[in-house]
DNA sequence: CTGAAAGCGCTTACAG
DNA sequence: CTGAAAGCGCTTACAG
């Protein structure tokens, strides 16, 4: 009954322009039928979708589409290398959650990139090959490639926990002045010998004690302020920074919170402090004090940074900077959103931070 | 000393074919610069990356790129409406860890394409119009018109705790089974009167009792498959499924877990036991016991399902089915990935599931 | 090692 | 309400 359909249903796929010539009208008609409905009758339109069905097509290739559109509506997200671990970190899965929010708010997809694993030839490709409308760039350090990449394009974008840039808005906490409140903390409480376990200074592995010139060289802003906040209570306080033994760890893991104050502890004058730069580190921290037999907070006190989910419920409680993750990735997500929209939308004010006191920290005990 | 830099850097957007046609080379020979190093001289490549960055050309635009090779290297993932709710569910957030580490492994990106919040007569269409080779369909329910509309794509795909469909590889546990031995677990312990409490059988944010046929007709198969295997152990005891009443919760968090709690515990012939399709449900179901002041196990035992981190951390720890969410993901990224590339991918067997006893269930006591 | 030409699949002014 | 034509920015056989 149907107009021979043994030739109609052809190996080639199926292209608007192919339901076109089917139908007998005009591939703009067919175009209409998906993208603009009140430029053709309701009858045409169902005859458009009806060759459509037969033919087995799905609608608009969205390639083609962006490609003549000039719009993906995609934002891509740019995190530290791999890409995968961010669904390991408490504070990262809450950002992404706010990202997320925001760009589905406004029917837009996100994109994880995936960073370059290995391949140093292809460092940063992927950010120059992403098909996006512009980008979150979450967390990374100073120079990395991916970040250098992605800005090339010159697409909108939006920085969080990242050095500032000229013209690409900045989200985020007033990272030092946080720190330092935490170690004001403890100094307060009368603390005098300290240990840091921190997290990534660069993206280069290291794991281990990292020197003064090592910290100041570090690529990833957050780690650098917070270490600079700490630095900064400490010396108001009297006390040698540079006797203070930081040490690194290459991620913000609860493993590898527990090797980092394993090395700090062993040391013959043992901290009676020590300030964690994210709270996975710190609750690693809090393990391996237990381990050896150690009170939290009586022989030793431990803050941590983020007051991810863990933190208060953990035994002893955390002592923390609280922030709010999952509402730093909507503002970001909507600034960027509001940018590809060509709205206003000037940069926001720093986000609030506070000190959140709980049981891993007391006074010192001789 | 360049040659006249003044109408070098114009208004228009640097293109290939811009560049080509400032530095007197044919457009391929710009294109081979980025894609095909071995086939210009060093010299020359270095000439056109010098031209490319005096015009601020970032490199090949990635969706031209993709039209022309009909490839996007994307991967898309569909998830239940509204995809932010996947950061807040632990067993996604691990799923989804797995899947990026597959695909990323690969050099792709990962998509996270938008439900289609409110408008319905644009239901499906970001599947429709999300630029990927392929998608993962996880944990969406059987009518789902993202779904749906993503499938008629005819690209390679993988369901992930969904309906099987011809020619679309499942991965998943065997659910009903596992179900099965939770429900007979508890049976074994004593006991006879039983709650359910559900995460959605259908997307219509129903809240409340869900009554047999409502059961039957579940368009969430994970959800169906759990209550069938709930129904099979305790139908297979001689207890009657038809009076074990079951609440259904529109999603699955502790708070709603809570509220279905007490309606349960609200009945004059309270239960002794209480199912719940998930960890976090059971979690709610658990704070609702303690307080009424009920002791869990004692005067009621408690099951989830998933053994999310959570679960065995809780007090008292949680009674549940574990199954290896990241790994299902990794599969399913693989899985998908290994197809994409035409090469041989067989769908893979059931992922193992087991039920792990902890200290949320005892034994019925008079 | 390089070029000219075709074409990926669509949408959008411009006309009628 | 519909059509013919141009063009989004690239890559890829096909030649030389």
């Amino acid at each position: 009954v149907k107009g021979n359909p043994e030739s109609a249903i052809e190996k080639r796929r199926a292209t608007l322009t192919r339901v076109a010539e089917e139908l007998g009208v005009s591939p703009m008609t067919v175009s209409n039928a998906y993208s603009r409905p009140d430029q053709l009758s309701p009858a045409l339109r169902e005859r458009v979708f009806e060759t459509a069905r037969r033919l087995g097509y799905a609608g608009p290739d969205p390639v083609a589409r962006s490609l003549r559109r000039s719009r993906t509506n995609v934002v891509g997200v740019l995190y530290s290398n791999p890409l995968s671990y961010a669904f390991d970190d408490a504070a990262a899965v809450l950002f992404l959650r706010g990202v997320t929010a925001a760009t589905e708010a406004s029917g837009m997809g996100l994109l994880l990139v995936p960073g370059s694993m290995g391949a140093p030839e292809r460092r940063g490709s992927a950010a120059g090959e992403a098909a996006v409308d512009g980008f979150v760039v979450y967390s990374m350090a100073d120079d990395d490639p991916l970040a250098e990449a992605a800005l090339r394009r010159q697409l909108p974008a939006v920085m969080v926990d990242q050095p500032r840039r000229d013209g690409v808005p900045f989200v985020g906490i007033d990272d030092e002045a946080a720190a330092r409140a935490v170690a004001e903390r403890l100094v307060s409480l009368g603390h005098e010998r300290y240990g840091v376990v921190s997290f990534a200074l660069a993206a280069d592995g290291h794991a281990g004690i990292a020197d003064v010139v090592r910290q100041r060289s570090a690529t990833y802003r957050v780690t650098r302020s917070r270490l600079e906040g700490y630095a900064a209570a400490l010396s108001g306080a009297g006390l040698s920074w540079e006797e203070v033994p930081v040490y690194e760890c290459p991620s913000s893991t609860v493993a590898l919170g527990r090797t980092g104050a394993q090395a700090l502890l062993d040391s013959d004058l043992r901290p009676t402090a020590i300030l964690a730069t994210s709270d996975q580190l710190a609750l690693g921290v809090i393990e391996a004090a237990k381990k050896r037999g150690l009170s939290v907070p009586d022989d030793l006190s431990v803050a941590g940074f983020d007051d991810v989910s863990p933190a208060a419920t953990a035994t002893p409680a955390l002592t923390t900077v609280h922030q709010d993750h999952a509402e730093k990735g909507l503002l970001a997500g909507r600034l960027l959103v509001a940018r590809l929209r060509g709205e206003e939308a000037p940069e926001p004010d720093l986000l609030p931070a506070r000190l959140v006191v709980r049981s891993s920290t007391g006074r010192y005990r001789f």
